[in-house]
DNA sequence: ATAACCGTACCACATGATATAGTACACTTG
DNA sequence: CAAGTGTACTATATCATGTGGTACGGTTAT
């Protein structure tokens, strides 16, 4: 369920967090679903625990899981509002970008329209 | 000319390869322009020569420059179509984050729109 | 030719992030 | 009580990053 690249030059608690936020964003896991335990989790994917312990515990700080001792993690009531602005940041920021290089305004759009197509097929 | 942030997280020679792409790419710096001494460079923003030589080893890795021993490093002949591409690849995926928090096309559009107004009134 | 500058290639060293391994504690559940 | 949970340590190893120093060969201007 949780696919790690060991080899990846990307630091494993951070593959963890992307992966598990992911997961949060497209409806995968919803609020109080209950994550592995980090055990059992480092476990399965042949990681420490500790470096689980590390992603969870940077996951809840930013508010997407939350845990208690003696019980486990899970993920928390999201607030979106974050969630679109950092979307909408990162939106602006490659729009420049693609200004930079000269791609004009209406290739843009003409990709987002094939991107939503084939976006509500996906589902 | 080139602002380098030494207590960001962000590796320098990186800082220094992003700051130099951006320069190609929004047209300040063109092809067969000079770029600065490695030890120039270093002298100038406070960093070691083998810092700023590895950035420089990065770009030309990258076909953004060139390097001549004994004459300097220059601004090569770029390949838009590369650019174009990486650009095109950052919008699609941040796009599709978008849609995964709930923001509708339209909305992106609109921001295209506004965007590019800002962004010819900026040149 | 000489001096000054250029990129490049090393080496050694320090530092911080990352990851592993092990142990331990307090809490919750069955 | 026993098992499982998050959490908190310590210690160790590895790698990326950055600095400092030295050196070599090529280029340019005097």
């Amino acid at each position: 369920m949780f696919s790690i690249d060991l080899t990846s030059r990307v630091p494993i608690y951070e593959q963890i967090c992307k992966k598990i936020t992911e997961l949060v964003l497209n409806g995968t896991l919803s609020e109080n679903d209950q994550l592995p335990s980090v055990r059992s989790f480092a476990k399965d994917s042949g990681v420490n625990p500790n470096t689980v312990a590390k992603a969870y515990q940077e996951l809840e700080r930013n508010g997407i899981i939350y845990s208690v001792p003696g019980r486990g993690s899970f993920i928390a009531k999201q607030k979106m509002e974050e969630f679109k602005n950092t979307a909408l940041s990162n939106f602006d920021n490659v729009t420049v970008s693609a200004f930079d290089v000269g791609i004009p305004p209406d290739d843009l759009k003409e990709r987002i329209d094939r991107i939503h197509d084939d976006y509500r097929k996906g589902k």
